[in-house]
DNA sequence: TCATTTGTTACTAAATTGTAGAGTAAATAA
DNA sequence: TTATTTACTCTACAATTTAGTAACAAATGA
């Protein structure tokens, strides 16, 4: 596998540190993904994939300060870099195009201009 | 990792089995795959995914006939099972609703109901 | 200080994807 | 009719991604 590869489980990763912004540190990430999902995960594997996306260059992240709450201590604050931005497009990108060509779909494609 | 889950090359396999119809077998595919994703593959990682597609019950295949050319012979066709359609949707509406609440992705998706 | 909560890091196991190459059958050429 | 070329299938195993689990760290509250 080449080093730009995006794996599936990576992608929905991506794009829940797009979605939770301040809030994109992996313990909050495993709880959205099984809330967004309906699928359990773990939080050993939210963090390998976070780790291998950041060395991709993805991502990066920074450590946040502690809040004042019952074990609130340091969270690790994830942001999509401008090549994770891209990769994420390409890959959307390239799923469209491929739904739009799959009769099965294709149809279902317009109804989409409804949301 | 459940026997339900659908990696990302899997879903792409899954895709244009349903786009080539009854011209998907395993040669076709993998020839498609390089096309239409810009990126190279292998027929034996095409191979390995569709025989674990066909095991988990997301395909079905038999052997077609002979064709009158040269080197012609016969064929091993896929097509999608009603589970395999199934999935293929949920990880479709799964991936629409993560890219409608990602602010970056969001406006774009209005766009597409000029598909 | 000690238990509890919210986190991270490190390590191991399982599933997916990739590589290499052998094997089969039909059409053509000699 | 034998050899060669072409179009394919299939198997074994290696590499990468994803999952699971356990151990550690810091803040709070008793």
């Amino acid at each position: 596998m080449k080093e730009t590869r995006l794996g599936e489980f990576e992608e929905v990763i991506l794009l829940l540190v797009g979605i939770l912004g301040e809030e994109a540190y992996a313990f909050k990430i495993a709880e959205e993904y099984e809330t967004q999902s309906g699928r359990a995960t773990s939080i050993g594997a939210t963090h390998s994939t976070l780790d291998r996306m950041e060395a991709k260059g993805f991502l990066k992240s920074e450590m946040g300060n502690a809040t004042a709450e019952r074990g609130g201590r340091r969270k690790r604050i994830f942001t999509i870099t401008a090549l994770g931005k891209r990769v994420l497009k390409e890959s959307r990108d390239f799923r469209m195009s491929l739904w739009s060509q799959y009769p099965a779909f294709a149809d279902k494609l317009n109804y989409l201009g409804a949301l």
